[in-house]
DNA sequence: TATTGTTATACTCTATAACTATA
DNA sequence: TATAGTTATAGAGTATAACAATA
């Protein structure tokens, strides 16, 4: 039919190769296998390397009580993840970013998160192709991931 | 360049657009709305309505322990939502399957949920349709959703 | 004996409210 | 007076171990 239902059909097989199994269950793996829990790992995922964020931003992003991330935050210190610094303009304001064995934490998680799943590697060399050219176009101005 | 970086970055690219903030705060969003939990939300949406799973394979599905879907599946029941029987080939097994409510409820979930994102949007109608003929080959197998 | 699901229990995660410090 | 982050505390979520029912 239209561009609607193609829009929707196609974020429709989106939406399940990435809550499939295959997928969902990379996270719990992972994290298993690097020695965080999943929050961290996702905490780890959404931290710029570079750029420190400010605590309000992550709890608003993450869509949690302030409280909470100082939690998360202390968790990260602990394991030398990342640390704390207070925002040069305001000092009421402190600037999470990843410490070196945060990035270098995050750079395997990406690795590996960016494997494709089966669905993905069944599709034909020509297909690929096409598949990145849109679906590049579909994310010009989002966050980077790699 | 080759087929393999063409599967990486298109695999990407729908990383991103999964795990971006718009997408990820739907579910907290529509969880509150629909006055769920969110990990009610997630466990009505695996469950496949006109089939009842036995428990112990929601456990594996989910990657944690037969006791927290005792607790989950508890939650649904007081809720209206699901409902256990005892399968018919062996007493030992139960099984979960949602109720009439449940499957309204999830209905309305997933209507919200195929909503495609801004990034897809934004493709041509052209894009659109390429996108979906290719994506529905690559969930050939996959569990459906809507 | 082995397996499915439940219960009792402790640990982790999360939110609410009161607090400190900066603005 | 308002905002960023912390702390104390209670409630929700999760895992471990012991248990009952069934195979």
């Amino acid at each position: 039919m239209g561009r609607e239902a193609d829009a929707r059909e196609a974020w429709s097989a989106i939406t399940r190769l990435f809550i499939g199994r295959e997928n969902q269950g990379r996270f719990p793996l992972l994290a298993e296998e690097f020695g965080v829990t999943v929050r961290l790992l996702h905490a780890v995922l959404d931290l710029p390397p570079g750029e420190g964020l400010p605590m309000r931003q992550l709890a608003q992003q993450w869509y949690c009580d302030a409280s909470n991330v100082t939690a998360i935050v202390d968790s990260l210190e602990d394991r030398g993840l990342a640390h704390r610094e207070p925002s040069p303009v305001d000092r009421r304001v402190k600037l999470v970013s990843l410490t070196d064995a945060g990035v270098t934490l995050r750079n395997a998680l990406v690795d590996r998160l960016l494997t494709p799943p089966s669905g993905i590697m069944g599709l034909s060399a020509d297909e690929l192709r096409t598949l990145r050219q849109i679906l590049a176009k579909a994310v010009e101005g989002y966050e980077p991931l790699g």
